[in-house]
DNA sequence: GGCGTTCTTGACGGAACTCTGATGCAAAAG
DNA sequence: CTTTTGCATCAGAGTTCCGTCAAGAACGCC
């Protein structure tokens, strides 16, 4: 299910957003200001944001920076404002979309579909981004790991961090830039989650997992996942 | 150099935004029909299409079709409509963006970017700042060192030291430039962590560590890399 | 509300890394 | 020829970082 962040400090808006996007079986979440809007952001990963440039507590292309500084999120800005600088430097911080107010809620949904579609994974079907190994088999569109013929359960944080060190097979991942993309932006430091759910990744895939040949660690910058 | 195919069959349309996308540094390519589109989008291999949904010879949303038929490549529609049927139905067909005639050249210039960029690639494919010699080999975005075919491990101060130098390969970096960007802005003198370090890349490196071909020493000056 | 799973947190031993001082060598300066 | 200066090398001490374990807290599911 896709799950839309709305922020807007208008509550009739929200209403009306919200309503019509559940009617549509998009999860929604709403935040009335830029702060709960990071904060919303880092804890529930949404797939696509809403945002609303005119905010109470910080201004809009503020919260676009915050979130690009560690996502690729596809944000949908909503503004009143119809100057045509307002929009470039809304674009230009890293929104995917401007709609002005008032905007037509069909337009609305359909630049939201737009954006969540792009977004997908290759949907071209031609690669099946499966990565394999000797010891295990990872399919990043199934979200499925095999192990010796049986299905390996992953809780979704193990998994998570896997498909972060999956889809950079063979190069070094910093240990912040893993973390804030499994955590969120505010757990750059907190390495020793990273430890720990290293640990359970080496002890479910590894043949060795004390001698890991997968997993490798790179003392004081990060870890890498090799073939 | 990013590549432009602009569809539409104004010419005093293709002349404005030809020549503002060219200013820019932008490769542009021009069709006035939905045919030559295809088929220059199959020859050329445009990294976005900006497109006008009014065309002579076919209905503007079966060229947005057309193309999604094989590739993702962003389309940013342009149209004198501005019902919002037909944006709904362009989206839904493919297209990534919308802009209603009369536009602002920077607004659409600003869309223009944000379909590049989100299009950037993030996890597969990107260029990869491989630097040879004919002992190693360096690669500054897997962070990796490859010699005689083994991955050689290298220490965070070891690898911050080596990229400040590949990345300014052939040229002479100060004892003091080095220190300051390695060990940071207060370390200017301590010469002495600088011969430690670059004896170790030099031992994990060259070939005969005691005659470096590669990390060469400038006496009183600094260090060079040369491929 | 009870239960199982998952996530967080802290502590500890061991490994890896950085720093430091001593020593030797070579080239430039006197 | 001697002195001085700058660089290379080595090995040990101190510090930081990592793997591991275990237990409590939070969460979701009947």
């Amino acid at each position: 299910m896709t799950r839309v962040l709305v922020v807007d400090d208008e509550p009739q808006i929200v209403r009306a957003l919200v309503i019509n996007l559940k009617a549509r079986k998009y999860e929604v979440d709403a935040a009335p200001d830029g702060a709960t809007a990071l904060q919303l952001a880092a804890a529930r990963h949404p797939d696509v944001v809403v945002l609303d440039l005119g905010l109470p507590d910080m201004d809009g292309v503020e919260v676009i920076r915050g979130l690009r500084g560690w996502t690729r999120v596809p944000i949908l800005v909503l503004s009143a404002r119809h100057s045509s600088d307002e929009k470039v430097e809304a674009l230009d911080a890293g929104a995917d979309d401007y709609v002005t107010k008032p905007f037509g809620m069909d337009e609305l949904l359909a630049r939201l579909r737009a954006a969540v579609r792009r977004a997908e994974p290759t949907g071209g079907g031609t690669d099946e981004m499966i990565v394999e190994t000797e010891g295990f088999t990872v399919d990043l569109v199934a979200k499925k790991v095999n192990r010796a013929g049986k299905d390996v359960r992953l809780t979704p944080t193990e998994w998570h961090l896997l498909e972060v060190l999956v889809r950079n097979t063979g190069r070094l991942v910093s240990q912040k830039q893993l973390l804030q993309e499994v955590w969120g932006p505010s757990y750059g430091t907190e390495t020793n989650y990273l430890r720990v759910y290293m640990a359970q990744l080496r002890r479910k895939l590894e043949t060795d997992p004390s001698h890991p040949r997968h997993f490798i660690t790179e003392p004081g910058m990060g870890y890498r996942f090799d073939k």
